[in-house]
DNA sequence: AGAGGTGTTGAGATC
DNA sequence: AGATCTCAACACCTC
């Protein structure tokens, strides 16, 4: 009784199985004010690209309509959250912080810096492990505090652990406590636009701004002396007006989309119990997977929900594939990652990394660059990078293909460098399995088979020979014959010009030879791995490296 | 202790 | 068409 809690939301961008949440209202509290942190250090362009944060956006915006319908409202400040929170505290004499707790190395310090300032002002605060099926630590107390460094041994022992059926989702929350913010006017706490925060809205080119945000509508006016004004102060001397975002995403935001998305594809009993991860094509026009990573990314959805959702369908098709190619293997995938992230120090980085193999990757600009903006002359490639780029999503062995290209196969760049451009586009970027797949595919950590090479040419044929994929992404190239599409250059000149796009003035050259360069680092990686044994024997232990087991708290950005 | 099995998703040849 | 094999070449785990 007479708890004043804050619910800080980050992740966890749901209603339902969010059990801070629920601990925040069963106190019986006098008020409870969720809240989201706009932090600057995340929301810039140079950090998250603009698809991604439309979602986040869209996310925000559909939370605040499923509080609102259940009396309350999300209420949305902008800041440093270390800053911010004991701000909050004091002004609105909170008594209770709860929040879903985070294994990413920045988290981990901020919370730590807040949880100091909630002590200083009194603030009890209760944190719940709800982003992953289980709390990473409770894996690491039955693994001698270390992370299992295969899949497989993670799966052992996520199935040894309650015959491997982790706890069934929690209910959303009927109700809210009423509260005397709740006649706040709707544009006190508006989220700020895209162009307020340096964003160029993509939308307003294309002349549309719908706006579609629920919570987002502009009654401006602004009231009086309720607490909750005060709540809002800041926002409001920003006079933001109401957030416009552009047409529909392909893939939009919110708990709503979520749920509607996991129900839509767990429909499909049959295609669910034969479902196999390398059997899905990466260059299908239309997605051959569910993308709920995004989803699982922000919390939307819940991985306890998918997962119980997956048992469901599994026993009703009475059959079932198996992890890793299943999609509850992708889950299981998720829970590995999280946990090796959370249990190993400079986890994003090649050096000071235990688990990352060390190797003389080259630094070349204009590579990455070429990369990044698809112009590597290898249509498959240019056009993977192109659907990251206006889509925010690619299918995961597109991710595999140029992954590939950029490290090992073909340009020799670092992994780290790949990694950035990925957490900056993708809307489902995750810091743990964003880094592990990079390490996966440089053959840096987890997978070392550097002599299977994906080819920027071949690979993309099973699926698409007639290249359907690329004509759609780079079309430059759509009157290609099949023949070519694959391999512009090797199309006569009269066919280009045909074609209207000749090589080299309106499209460009291969930047590298995958034909000959793949095989001459296929060389630099195994010098490498030599140098890298070298280095062990002469230290005088076998794995000097592979001491790790506490998790990465004292990691530095 | 060292050999053999395994590893989410390679390419290319051969049957 | 699809399964199976090899390709120079891996590291890690298990027994």
């Amino acid at each position: 009784m007479n708890a004043r809690t804050i619910h800080w939301f980050r992740k966890g961008l749901r209603l339902h199985d969010n059990p801070a949440l629920l601990d925040a209202l069963s106190c019986d509290p006098e008020a409870v004010f969720p809240v989201f942190v706009l932090d600057p250090w995340f929301c810039k362009p140079a950090n998250v690209g603009v698809v991604r944060y439309k979602f986040l956006h869209e996310s925000l915006a559909d939370l605040d309509s499923s509080l609102k319908e259940r009396g309350s409202r999300l209420l949305v400040v902008q800041g440093n959250p270390t800053e911010v929170l004991p701000t909050l505290f004091d002004a609105h004499r909170i008594t209770r912080l709860t929040y879903e707790s985070d294994t990413e190395p920045y988290s981990i310090e901020r919370d730590e810096a807040v949880q100091k300032s909630a002590k200083a002002a009194g603030v009890e605060v209760a944190t719940f492990a709800s982003h992953t099926m289980r709390d990473p630590e409770q894996y690491l107390g039955l693994n001698k505090g270390k992370a299992p460094g295969t899949y497989q041994a993670f799966v052992k022992l996520f199935e040894s652990i309650d015959g491997g059926h982790p706890p069934p989702p929690l209910d959303a929350p009927e109700t809210f406590p009423s509260w005397d913010c709740k006649t706040a006017p709707d544009d006190v706490h508006l989220l700020p636009t895209l162009a307020d925060l340096g964003y160029d809205d993509p939308a307003a080119a294309e002349g549309g701004a719908s706006s579609q945000g629920s919570g987002a509508s502009s009654k401006s006016k602004s009231s009086s002396s309720s607490a909750a004004s005060d709540f809002f102060a800041k926002g409001k001397d920003k006079k933001s007006k109401a957030a416009e975002l552009p047409a529909p995403m392909k893939f939009p935001g919110g708990e709503t989309e979520g749920l509607r998305r996991l129900n839509e594809h767990m429909a499909r009993t049959a295609w669910v119990a034969t479902f196999e991860k390398p059997q899905t094509a990466p260059n299908a026009l239309q997605p051959s997977t569910t993308v709920l990573s995004p989803y699982l990314k922000f919390g939307c959805i819940s991985p306890r929900l998918f997962w119980q959702k997956l048992e469901e369908t599994y026993s009703k098709a009475g059959r079932k594939t198996s992890p890793p190619v299943s999609l509850s293997g992708q889950l299981l995938w998720r829970e590995f990652f999280t946990l090796t992230g959370y249990a190993t120090p400079n986890f994003d980085k090649m050096v000071g990394n235990p688990i990352c193999k060390q190797i003389d990757w080259d630094e070349n600009p204009e590579f990455l660059k070429a990369w990044e903006n698809g112009q590597t002359g290898y249509p498959f490639i240019d056009a993977i990078m192109t659907q990251l780029r206006v889509e925010g999503w690619i299918h995961h062995l597109a991710r595999h293909s140029v992954a590939c290209f950029l490290t090992r196969g073909d340009l020799y760049q670092s992994w780290e460098a790949g990694a950035k451009v990925f957490d900056r586009l993708l809307i489902d970027a995750d810091w743990s399995i964003n880094n592990a797949n990079w390490m996966w595919l440089s053959c840096s950590s987890f997978f070392y088979q550097y002599f299977r090479c994906y080819s920027p040419v071949a690979f993309g044929k099973k699926t698409d020979a007639n290249g359907d994929y690329i004509r759609k992404w780079c079309p430059k190239l759509k009157n290609y014959p099949a023949k070519f599409i694959y391999e512009p250059w090797k199309a006569p000149t009269s066919v280009q010009k045909e074609c209207g796009c000749v090589i080299g003035v309106d499209y460009p050259n291969r930047i590298v030879d995958h034909d000959t360069i793949h095989k001459a680092n296929m060389g630099r990686l195994k010098a490498a791995y030599d140098a890298g044994k070298e280095e062990a024997a002469k230290s005088g232990s076998k794995r000097p490296e592979q001491t790790s087991s506490s998790p990465a708290k004292k990691a530095k950005k």
